[in-house]
DNA sequence: CGTAGATTTGAACGTCCTCAAGTCGAGTGG
DNA sequence: CCACTCGACTTGAGGACGTTCAAATCTACG
């Protein structure tokens, strides 16, 4: 295998996004330092580390998780295949967050530096990489708008409702997902305890919106559970 | 006057900031199109416009909102002088969100091709443009973990000590402030209602770790406030 | 002064949290 | 193969906090 990101079959979600053929040939091997392996319940990195990297997710999956001085702490974000790791860190230079894999995850290295010159060298990349900061950033808006707007059952619904979509864009199927963190994770990121997040799973399965038996989640129709969104009165069962 | 941005005040924590003098001189005129007053209450952009321009608060102060289809929204953030507008719309060419200014203000045109073209001749800029940008992904994922893990008055204080900070930076008073926004945008913000926030004021005050009349705000001890969200015990009124 | 909007306060209610117990599932060793 | 154990998850009961609804108060401005 001469090329990394040639090769990829991320490559239409992830960073060379866009790039020409020349340009993905030219970038080839001056993007991506090394893969890295991370197992499971593992820290890519710790707040408070230099940062010196950015990281693409190549297989698996992480969350971030964000603590205050005196130690409260949450979920802030859970990444996918393709989605980017460490973008916390370029303001101070020290990485904001903690970044821990949710299952054994592979990350390709972006060493800061080179995707500096490497951008600068390549339009298309540095378009690339401020269309995925965008991203993140609207991303962000919009958890917060879940978070200060949304009941728990609907909190979760939007969650799962995302994953599904997030999933969907992978290849993966939209309506049959096996979930990789736990309820006290999925808790922490929504704002709950884990007692309500497995009891707002439980009202929405009797509602048979969907159907979850540990991790493995079964969303019938999508749409339906996008009702609860958009305050549509669903019937109750008779 | 010659130039825009060489003779700025706000110059320290602008996109300029770290460029050498001749940088700052060659990019003068190069970066900001014009100057364009916002009234208050009237929109720099709404969600879904095309995206043409990154935009710098120069004066006065902003409001970001976001809704969903179906109506529900929420204030997403509050802008000071030197905080950038706008960059939710990189990534699909359309912003995502409401800019709304809460009182007359005056926001400095950054036109994006323009940008795109200088950062790729000016490392300094590009540097400077990435650093805001992971700013606002860290500033967001504060606000993500104190919706998600902070109570009522918490919230309030944690808004309000974050405001404190960001004034100070600028040059004003840390303990004396004039608070442009609502108590409903406050509320939305930290994802309460008014009534709550209101109730919130008047507990702070009566526990004299804050002086509220209408919107001028006095916060005698920040580092008392601070107590609050570090859960120090502050002794409650013998 | 009078009005409209913003803010504060009160009272009742509901959602979510806390505490507690019980269930389930995977891995381990008998 | 089964019993055991530990952690993850579920379920229940009671209480706390924030919301909702309602009314009073305040402020800005004509």
């Amino acid at each position: 295998m001469r090329s990394i990101c040639g090769a990829c079959n991320l490559r239409e979600m992830c960073l060379p996004l866009g790039l020409s053929a020349p340009e993905l040939e030219y970038i080839d091997r001056r993007l991506v330092a090394a893969r890295r392996k991370v197992a499971r319940a593992e820290h890519l990195f710790r707040s408070g580390d230099p940062f010196e990297s950015i990281f693409v997710l190549w297989a698996g999956s992480f969350k971030t998780c964000l603590f205050t001085p005196e130690g409260r702490g949450q979920v802030t974000g859970f990444q996918l295949g393709g989605d980017l790791l460490g973008l916390d860190g370029i303001d101070s230079r020290r990485h904001q967050v903690d970044a821990v894999a949710l299952e054994d995850s592979v990350v390709c290295v972006i060493p800061y530096e080179w995707l500096q010159d490497l951008a600068n060298e390549v339009g298309a990349l540095r378009q690339q990489l401020h269309r995925m900061m965008s991203r993140e950033i609207v991303r962000t808006h919009n958890v917060i708008l879940h978070l200060g707007s949304l009941a728990a059952e609907q909190r979760l619904a939007a969650f799962l409702l995302n994953l599904s979509n997030r999933m969907q864009a992978r290849g993966f199927s939209a309506t049959s997902i096996t979930l990789r963190m736990s309820r006290e994770e999925i808790g922490s990121f929504l704002g709950l305890t884990v007692e309500t997040v497995s009891r707002s799973f439980s009202k929405l399965q009797a509602q048979r919106l969907l159907f979850v038996r540990n991790r493995d989640l079964r969303i019938p129709d999508p749409r339906r559970l996008q009702h609860l969104l958009d305050g549509v009165e669903t019937e109750r069962e008779s």
